[in-house]
DNA sequence: TCATTAAATTGTT
DNA sequence: AACAATTTAATGA
């Protein structure tokens, strides 16, 4: 739990959306498990938004009009608590797709999503993510698996927020970062600043730099410019320390 | 394509 | 929070 530190701008979802490219499509996990009809339609109403800092790409009781997901960049997702401070839930890097609970039951947003840093988001209308469930059994196998997945990583969250170990912390958002299963657009390369996993965690960017040069030393990662190599993803999730 | 400059990110106190 | 050191990105010849 931490104070919000990233300025913030509400995207005009209507302004800056166009459609996607091949490249960007490409980002987009799911679209490989439709049969070409379902696919077809799909990629015909996909649409993509340049999100910059700090923009939000949804706010807490607004209707759901799209289901989301991160083509490029990384997300923020939060809720607002009583005493006014942004509780961080998790990241959502490149790969991820969110939302489903929701846009399913067609509630509004429980939940904020921002921008850490300038970021390509890609959306399906609502109409067509029904319609995709109605039809699609490859598309009603990744939203389960999706589902499945996130469930077991609110759970690991909430861990992460009791732990008072920040190399703990560190090293646990981390591994939920790089879950091949949730964000496959990762890879073994995570792009992101210190500065970005320090907002993320709820730490000071000296203190994220200290634990990841410890998590260096022990072989679990290694420090790039601008983003982090995982070498050991078992270590990540059940170091003890 | 290369050299220079500005900006971003990291390491350290 | 501040600062120096390092890396990348942008610029223009």
């Amino acid at each position: 739990m931490h104070l919000q530190l990233v300025p913030s701008h509400d995207l005009s979802l209507h302004q800056r959306r166009r459609r996607p490219s091949f490249a960007e499509m490409q980002g987009i996990p799911w679209l490989s498990l439709l049969l070409p009809a379902e696919r077809e339609r799909a990629e015909a109403e996909l649409m993509v938004v340049d999100a910059g800092t700090g923009d939000f790409i949804c706010r807490i009781g607004k209707p759901v009009t799209y289901w989301f997901g991160v083509v490029d960049g990384l997300l923020k997702m939060s809720a607002d608590n009583a005493q006014g401070m942004t509780m961080t839930f998790t990241g959502v890097p490149p790969g991820g797709w969110f939302g489903e609970g929701t846009a399913l039951k067609r509630e509004p947003y429980r939940y904020n999503i921002q921008a850490l840093r300038s970021s390509v988001v890609a959306g399906l209308p609502l109409e067509t993510f029904h319609w995709l469930l109605d039809h699609s059994i490859g598309f009603n196998r990744f939203v389960m698996n999706q589902l499945n997945e996130r469930l077991g990583q609110f759970i690991a969250a909430r861990e992460i927020d009791r732990m008072n170990n920040p190399d703990l912390r560190v090293a646990r958002s981390l591994a939920a970062l790089f879950n091949p299963v949730l964000y496959p657009g990762v890879g073994d390369i995570l792009r992101i600043t210190q500065q970005e996993l320090a907002y993320l965690v709820g730490l000071s960017r000296q203190r994220v730099n200290e634990a990841l040069s410890t998590l260096q030393v022990q072989g679990t990662i290694r420090i790039e410019y601008g983003g982090l190599r995982v070498l050991n993803l078992a270590a990540l999730r059940s170091s003890i320390h």
